[in-house]
DNA sequence: CGCGATTTTGAGAGCCGTCAAGATACGTGG
DNA sequence: CCACGTATCTTGACGGCTCTCAAAATCGCG
């Protein structure tokens, strides 16, 4: 974690008439007026390195982002240090809402690989609500959705054992990177550590590391050099007691 | 759990324009026309008794809710049974926001009292960000906070002691009654049995038992006959490790 | 007064955490 | 290209927190 956070480029590289996220199918299309309306909202692009802290815990941030590649994730801290991961964020992903609404993050932000963000003004925020109604409906859209994801992964910490909660948090990022297009075949780029896998799944490293590796044991996944892949999905579902449920089409500011 | 759900009462019998829990200096203000325009949402009310379930698991509902009176909470349950509470439901909160944006509620929500719920139909949410656009503020205000609660909620479950756990959701009740004012002086009501306690924290019947001897021990708190009493505040965030973070003014759909 | 729901207590097993140390991988400087 | 320090991964040993099974006690209600 580089204390160090991120350096802003100077302008706008990638203009949202060309954003390369909104090509892919998962996204629904804006009309001409949501789309002249982001443009002129933008305000840069934000390219981090791997392991930045994008936004630190108990502190303000002036930004909300959408996420155009890359990974990260937020978590929450205790006082002696033990850390829970709440959540990875990936492209498409709209992050720095609770900032925007309470003054304050309670919670960290920090990349996982370089990444780059679009960043918007957040005093601009009720604007997008009185000048584009459909999307502000789409941020509370992403909201929900976070909302969502965040009931999941309380179920599988709360409920689930640590085989089954493992297996459905790799069926969570091979699901999350299908919607995000960054699966090739059945291959994707994992660039996590086990120590961050632990405070994700709320177990201790060694534990994470040893379940670890009973779940490769059965065959149905491997993970090796920062690459994930799913050998046997419907095994990995069973073993996880369910699939992980993704949506058809979704918004993108 | 009553499998009957609920009845709906007729019409409107208090409307918004004198809704007593917009009286609580909690909430902000309206102005006339977000008066108006809700009043003119509002379908009716809906009366529930205890126990029922308010939106079943797997089922969309064609209505959003807020809460008047009485107390509820979200889950979901895995194929075996096994349950976790992710969150508790009081008057001013917003429900129902899930099923409007996916078309499916993959939660279910039961009440734990006889509640009272303000109906609004969810097909005209979208009018409520083209014909209103702070009130589409609010809701996304509204799920932003939802999300911190489960953020709370999330390192709790993952990475504190039974013991801290149990503490922590003490405060957590006791600061969320306080919000909606249900609060007599350090003594509320808690509707709740030791199972949904336990499945709340992740915890099982008889370590949640013990886990509560030892903390109805420390002499900071009382519970019984449905009543908790907060005996010692400092000594409760002591054990948490930290108290509970509330707003000071929120919004109120 | 009797039955079901809830709470409490006991006993034993095991999942999981902590402590510890070694193995492997990786980046940096010589 | 090699040496070395750091980060990460792996494995062993052991303790204990938490689970399951079981049953008794208490409460709520008709």
């Amino acid at each position: 974690m580089t204390a160090v956070a991120a350096r802003k480029s100077g302008g706008i590289s990638i203009p949202c008439t060309a954003c390369p996220l909104r090509k892919l199918s998962r996204f629904r299309e804006f009309n001409a007026e949501e789309l002249a309306f982001v443009l002129e909202l933008k305000r840069g692009e934000l390219s981090v390195e791997r392991g930045a802290a994008i936004v630190m815990e108990k502190s303000a941030s002036p930004h909300l982002y959408t996420v155009l590649s890359g990974w990260g994730f937020r978590y929450k801290t205790l006082a002696d240090g033990r850390r829970q991961i709440l959540n990875y964020i990936l492209p498409g992903d709209f992050v720095g809402l609770q900032t925007s609404v309470f003054e304050m993050m309670d919670h960290g932000i920090e990349s996982l690989t370089e990444m780059l963000l679009c960043v918007f003004p957040r005093d601009r925020l009720l604007d997008v609500y009185r000048r584009c109604p459909s999307l502000g409906f789409d941020i509370t859209w992403l909201a929900a959705r976070q909302e969502r994801l965040l009931d999941d992964n309380l179920l599988s910490v709360g409920r689930r054992t640590a085989r089954e909660r493992m297996a459905f948090i790799f069926l969570y990022f091979y699901r999350r990177a299908e919607e995000a297009g960054i699966v090739q075949g059945r291959k994707l780029r994992l660039p996590i550590t086990q120590q961050q896998l632990a405070d994700t799944l709320g177990l201790s490293l060694v534990h994470t590391n040893r379940t670890l590796g009973k779940l490769r044991a059965t065959g149905s996944i491997r993970w090796t050099d920062g690459t994930m892949e799913i050998v046997d999905v419907d095994r990995l579902i069973a073993i996880a007691g369910s699939d992980f449920a993704t949506d058809q089409v979704r918004p993108f500011i």
